[in-house]
DNA sequence: TTGATATTGATAACCATTATCATATTTAAT
DNA sequence: ATTAAATATGATAATGGTTATCAATATCAA
């Protein structure tokens, strides 16, 4: 758990877990695919990690200690990603809800694009 | 082809393939469960199907007409969906997007509650 | 120390989606 | 109408990410 958690904020952005997988492999590290998934999993659902789905079928995940709502920014080329004020966005949201009448309205954004570090 | 789009609009709002397979075949048609896919994904490609992702690891589609670019407000009980206009949105992740010298943006709103139908 | 409890890694199972392939259907040319 | 090529279809196998299972190991409290 604790070994995720360190290899996915020293990861700086997005990864997949079967990507994290390989890398703690890699780098040495006696781990099993269940635990990345089973840690991923349970830091998602206590709040230190956000998830998001990739452009393919892959689950991505990234360390995020803020437990506010908000949005991220994401480079589809390297999986960094910048916290961003969505602020506009939710009050969007929040209108278009009460003018078709639903309730119990949740959103995902998944807005990705390319870093200015990516960009040739 | 024609089969699964008649099926798919007659729908109303959002279903996955293998929900749509199930009802072709209880209604008695004779399809497989390829073609149901296939055609889900060359009607998505002429415009005239638009795909999301429910909250499991289903791949959900509607029957939408309208090529120009816009979004769905979705009921999670019953998969009903009324497009909404999101010119504010637009405006937003474009500023943000400039905000971080992003580039190349795309983005996916996923935006779903219960529709006044389904409240009890 | 000892026994109960929780965690881990290996592996099998799951399931939506895709690839394969033989058959059937359509199309075009003769 | 015949025939041959091209295309679409359905059945089924394969793929791949994720989850379930389970025996082994680590953690913890008497
Ligand atoms: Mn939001
Ligand atoms: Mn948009
Ligand atoms: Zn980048
Ligand atoms: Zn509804």
């Amino acid at each position: 758990m604790d070994l995720v958690y360190e290899a996915l904020v020293s990861e700086g952005g997005f990864v997949s877990a079967q990507d994290l997988y390989r890398k703690l492999k890699d780098r040495g590290e006696n781990i099993g695919l269940a635990t990345v998934y089973r840690s991923l999993q349970s830091l998602s659902e206590s709040g230190s990690v956000v998830i998001a789905r990739g452009d393919d079928s892959e689950t991505i995940y990234s360390a995020c200690e803020d437990g506010t709502h908000h949005h991220h920014l994401r480079c589809k080329r390297c999986g960094a990603s910048v916290k961003i004020d969505s602020e506009e966005a939710e009050r969007w949201t929040a209108s278009v809800a009460r003018e078709y009448g639903y309730v119990e309205v949740s959103h995902t954004f998944d807005i990705v694009g390319i870093c200015p570090k990516c960009q040739t």
